[in-house]
DNA sequence: CCCTTTCACTAACGGACGTTAGTTTGTTCG
DNA sequence: CGAACAAACTAACGTCCGTTAGTGAAAGGG
């Protein structure tokens, strides 16, 4: 009844991150129950106390390494871009989708779950979500300036193209018919191109 | 303490799905309380089981009432487009944009709170979506095999328009700077031609 | 105008919830 | 090797949950 053999309390602390993020995933912030995310985890509701300091900590916590970790990888990958709009644009498609097909779980719960927050951790993460577009309408802005993109508004486009590469996540999996790199072909053409072809369209 | 004056079933029930729309949309199925419905609605949490059976049932009636609308007037709004596909294409992207517009919590309680259902109704729901898709897959297959689009994919190019076009609703807001109308034209513009702009194209 | 039906009420049940308090034992490090 | 800390335990608190039971007054059709 006192400390058990063999824990540790950063190996514990990290359980518990990993099985909320899917818990939170499968069930919802809200259906997720604390017994039911320590019992996964193998300790009592109580204990889990030791780690984390409430149930909504544990909520933004996630949401917000998420979005720091994604904002991070964007800013890198953007860096190491070409400077062409076209270009530019394939890779910020690429690097989008591949994300987000890896990180389907924590896309699904920072998503899904931002109404679950606080108001000032809502405001935190929309924030960072601003962040993350206006990435892409730079982009974006950047391509029409130099008469590479026909977009009559960079945003609105900007948001049509996330919603679209976003929803990859909701059918994909890895076992499925289509390999990561198909997945990321097939939206670049739809961005790029659309459904219909043009004489002298190249792809691929 | 019986029947209130001035109560009336029909009125109670239409107020009990009308305000648990919106609270569901606000605040999630878990979050929100039945206590909570019953004050909006302005009676008592235990008089909510004269006009439904569980918390649950109203959640499905809900979807399933919406799917049901949803299937029917896009059948009927194809029944009305013309047989060539990228007009029937741009047909379905109207209608679709601007139904999802107009039944904008519909559409989020549909989208979101699937995973609340239990399995039998959840099974329903996604069948009715499973049919719904189909009408674009079908829609795009026949465009394809008559030449008007270059598309690899249809039905991950169908998933790929549909997360597009109802992500406007995350968005959008009627006293917003966009009106429906314009919001249709981008989408479409964006779903036929993409960002890159080709010699010869004719927009709008 | 009465009689049935409808629709609200009050009261409460059993259980689950997030969280706190207090205790005990293993781990770690000077 | 013993003190200080870490991390688990049991027990419980107060609250809220969805739901049921039982009752009585208003509504509405003949």
């Amino acid at each position: 009844m006192g400390r058990t053999v063999g824990s540790s309390g950063p190996r514990t602390a990290a359980a518990i991150r990993r099985v909320g993020l899917r818990l939170i995933y499968r069930r919802g912030f809200e259906a997720m129950t604390l017994r039911e995310l320590a019992a996964e985890v193998g300790i009592q509701a109580a204990s889990l106390y030791n780690h984390i300091r409430t149930k909504q900590d544990l909520l933004f916590d996630l949401i917000h390494e998420h979005m720091e970790a994604l904002l991070a990888q964007t800013q890198a990958a953007l860096a190491d871009a070409p400077a062409e709009p076209v270009e530019r644009l394939r890779a910020f498609i690429a690097h989008h989708i591949v994300y987000h097909l890896e990180k389907k779980q924590e896309v699904f719960v920072a998503n899904f779950e931002l109404r679950a927050l606080e108001p000032q951790h809502y405001a935190t993460i929309i924030a960072m979500r601003r962040t993350y577009e206006e990435n892409l309408v730079a982009l974006l802005d950047a391509g029409v300036a130099a008469g590479a993109f026909g977009i009559r508004d960079t945003r609105i486009t900007a948001y049509a193209i996330l919603a679209m590469l976003t929803g990859a996540c909701t059918w994909y999996k890895p076992e499925g018919r289509l390999t990561k790199a198909e997945v990321v072909e097939l939206h670049t053409d739809m961005v790029l191109y659309g459904c219909v072809p043009h004489s002298g369209e190249k792809r691929g």
